[in-house]
DNA sequence: GTTGAAATTAGTACGAA
DNA sequence: TTCGTACTAATTTCAAC
């Protein structure tokens, strides 16, 4: 609230509403940046890599939480070191009166890691990860045919997961610059909620850094 | 080390040896299974929770980040809350001579949360979250087919994420039972490298309630 | 939105069981 | 190994600027 005349004229930090919640600036997706990388770190911490006070970061890392932009925070597990050898995506034809059921029924299983709903050729993709290949013929087998709402499956296994980079955050020049190097409307910056371009190279280069995973 | 002959007579906490890594036990899973709800919990809070002494719970904490099984910490963050809405599946036929390239430029674009090799009619699927519908077409044509390396790809749509549940563990009753309950042999446990059957409503029944995502 | 205090809590290093 | 305690260092909270 405070920001509903000119956007533009506003100065460093501009402020991209989106949807109902808080308006995020570029400070805001600083934090989550870091936040997204190191999980654990302090906000003491956090606060002098962002380059702000504590209390300002305390505040800032409050409200993202209650507003549910950050929903809470997991260990990243190495899903090999710990016995499950093996991913695979099962590609589900739904019967589409009994789409509530079939949810039900993946919640009750462990093992799947994910499912989405989608459009094309199948109507809903899992993914699951289990001990061994023969687990994943048991769980299709066993498991997923027998639920009546499952019309039809289609397995893949999974051979290298070449890149996963969970929780991204969006593109372009909002999401790393905090410095006032740039002026609102000189560079090819993309207010969030605008459907403007960005020369693929700028937005890309200066993000590179800060998308890698550590801690 | 000290479980090398008889793994089953060791009583209550029977360690099952992953690949060349720690031993894990239930306790381990058990604070495995604290941290990936609960990323940012103190390890003093954690040992409560656990029913160890704070000293036991730094010592595992420590040798579970230090063997890798734990290889970071992530804030979730609320894709919409952040401008990303929409999310797609592209499945990409590779040139498999080009492979190495295709990889380096996935690398290169930070709308791509996941990139999986996979058996099957097509070589890699790869999930992108961008802010609208127009954004995936551009990313498809303006990007992706422009890598030498892609020789064809398929865009489906994701309509809803039924679930998300991200770094899942072991299935079955190692992973939650940290009290003397079961004794070794009786019932149907199933040592991790072990291919065993478990009745699938007894593994599950306990694992359900710790399979929540809450802060 | 920032700085600088106090109070609380986290992390470490011992011995003892 | 694991536990319990004491010690040190850090973080969070709360005040005033």
């Amino acid at each position: 609230m405070g920001d509903s005349s000119s956007p533009d004229a506003s100065g460093d930090r501009r402020p991209g509403r989106i949807g109902i919640g808080l308006a995020l600036d570029s400070v805001h997706f600083k934090i989550l940046d870091i936040l997204r990388a190191q999980g654990r770190i302090s906000v003491a911490a956090l606060a002098q890599r962002v380059g702000i006070s504590r209390a300002n970061a305390y505040t800032r890392f409050e409200a993202l939480r209650a507003d549910g932009v950050i929903s809470g925070f997991s260990a990243r597990i190495d899903h090999a070191r710990v016995g499950l050898e093996i991913c695979a995506l099962i590609f589900v034809t739904v019967r589409q009166e009994l789409w509530q059921q079939f949810r039900n029924a993946l919640a009750r299983m462990p093992e799947v890691e994910y499912c989405a709903v989608t459009t094309g050729q199948h109507d809903a993709m899992i993914q699951i990860r289990v001990p061994d290949v023969a687990a994943v013929h048991r769980l299709v087998t066993d498991q997923l045919s027998t639920i009546p709402a499952v019309r039809a499956t289609e397995t893949v296994i999974i051979l290298d997961e070449a890149l996963r980079r969970p929780y991204v955050l969006p593109s372009g020049p909002d999401f790393t610059e905090t410095t006032p190097a740039t002026p609102p409307g000189s560079t090819g910056a993309s207010q969030f909620g605008m459907t403007r371009f960005i020369r693929a190279a700028e937005g890309r280069a200066e993000l590179r850094s800060s998308t890698v995973e550590d801690d």
